[in-house]
DNA sequence: GAAGGCCTTTCCATTCTATGGAAAACGGCG
DNA sequence: CGCCGTTTTCCATAGAATGGAAAGGCCTTC
């Protein structure tokens, strides 16, 4: 998250600015709740009812069901009629799109990805840094699949990742808590031009990844694509090979923006 | 948009409930406008002033000011420090992955639309009804692109477009304005089996459409893949070959729902 | 280098809006 | 049929959102 214009206080400040004790605390109220009902939905895909909800979020019910009114009136969140249940709108989806990286990187990215998909027989991911962790954007799923670890809009951390270890070891910024642990890796994932998650994220699950060149202007890389599978097929013997790929395939994105 | 439970009315009514002529018009008054700001946001991928948003959300700068600190605090919105500009952030695109449709249809589409794409050798796309409009979910772009048309979460009318007919030649309720004018050729489609759009969405454009059958249920099908290129490429003579592809693959997604 | 204009950001008194408890409708289950 | 959990409506109160004004930046123009 950039750091927005001034506020306040950036993210947690508790202290107040007014004259009394309590302050905006981070924006208006009502706001803040109808966004996190709206995270309360995204946790639960499938749909949630209006109570349950409204206690995840710490709302009373006559609010929560205000608010989620007021969200379904823009679309952002929808009320199956079927289930009785609240769900994530379109308007969400429609929104989601503008994000910038998802409409250029993966844009670039995709057929970049099929391809490597194709060579290695492998899935095929893309994630960029958010905060302190990666956010997955995109996949390019292989034949053989097995399930889907991380689906696009999945969040996960830095150091147990790949595609995070490959961007912490081109010098991604600031460095998550516990990147000191894992300088000698970071070295050489440098040297070799390629990291390795060995089943630290998923058991059974190995990921080779590499971080996408920054485009035009420079800088430290901002995205990082890997490929994943079960243990057995990413063998020891093959992980080279496949390091060999990613970078290929990444730096052939990086000249790509 | 399934109807909400019940709420005061239901889009546009500008009666009051309430005893003054006021009301409560649509739900909280800072959520709808924080929306409207995202929507704004979401016309403008590239980022946008401050100022220039206030303006589009009819809104005093202070206030879009403060809502959009707001956003920012959820990860809704971002500020590029670099451009001065605000954008939509990560928050909304990881929600709108949670959107249903994007997750099972998207998923299960996929490969076969992959695969459709192969054979073709044309853009595959995939829609589902929203209101009274197609929204785009997914794409596969073929090599010899020609710079997509319909990008995911992109908006399209029923009655101008292969899918959207497609739709309606299947059954979608309720009819939107303006089927009247096209009911012979609905006619046509549910015989033939496959929908044609002649460059009506977008000169120089022809799509190939085919209703995606609902899935264990049943009921009237709510989403629709197409073919769509250059009308130099999708000719006459190839229509026929073309519909029965896409009607295939079509009927290939509905049995695997 | 100074002046002007535009945009962003902060501040605060006022007003109007959001809030949540209570009660009423609803729906399913025993 | 009666009970219980949930959803939905209602309303007086409290408190939150509002927008005008002013301060602070930044870039362009003269």
């Amino acid at each position: 998250m950039t750091t927005p214009p001034s506020s306040t206080s950036a993210a947690g400040t508790p202290s107040a600015p007014g004259p009394d004790g309590a302050g905006t605390a981070g924006g208006v109220q009502a706001v803040l709740r109808a966004l996190d009902l709206m995270a309360v939905l995204t946790t639960m895909p499938d749909g949630i009812g209006l109570s349950d909800a409204a206690r995840r979020a710490g709302l009373a019910a006559s609010t929560a069901h205000r608010l989620l009114n007021t969200l379904a009136n823009r679309g952002w969140a929808r009320f199956d009629s079927g289930t009785g249940l609240w769900q994530v709108g379109p308007e969400a989806f429609v929104t989601g799109q503008a994000f910038d990286p998802a409409r250029h990187l993966v844009q670039t990215a995709r057929p970049v990805m099929q391809r490597l998909m194709e060579r290695s027989g492998e899935t095929v991911n893309l994630a960029i840094r958010s905060d302190d962790r990666m956010l997955y954007l995109a996949q390019v799923e292989c034949a053989e699949m097995m399930r889907a670890f991380a689906r696009p809009g999945a969040r996960v951390p830095m150091v147990s990742t790949g595609v995070g270890k490959a961007l912490l070891a081109a010098g991604s910024l600031p460095a998550p808590a516990g990147t000191e642990a894992i300088v000698p890796e970071l070295d050489r994932i440098r040297s070799q031009g390629w990291a390795l998650d060995d089943e630290e994220q998923s058991v059974g699950l190995r990921c080779v990844a590499a971080a996408i060149p920054a485009g035009r202007a420079g800088g430290s890389p901002r995205a990082a694509i890997s490929i994943s599978g079960p243990t057995a097929r990413i063998s020891d013997d093959r992980l080279a090979l496949l390091g060999r790929m990613v970078g290929d395939a990444a730096a052939e994105i990086g000249r790509a923006l």
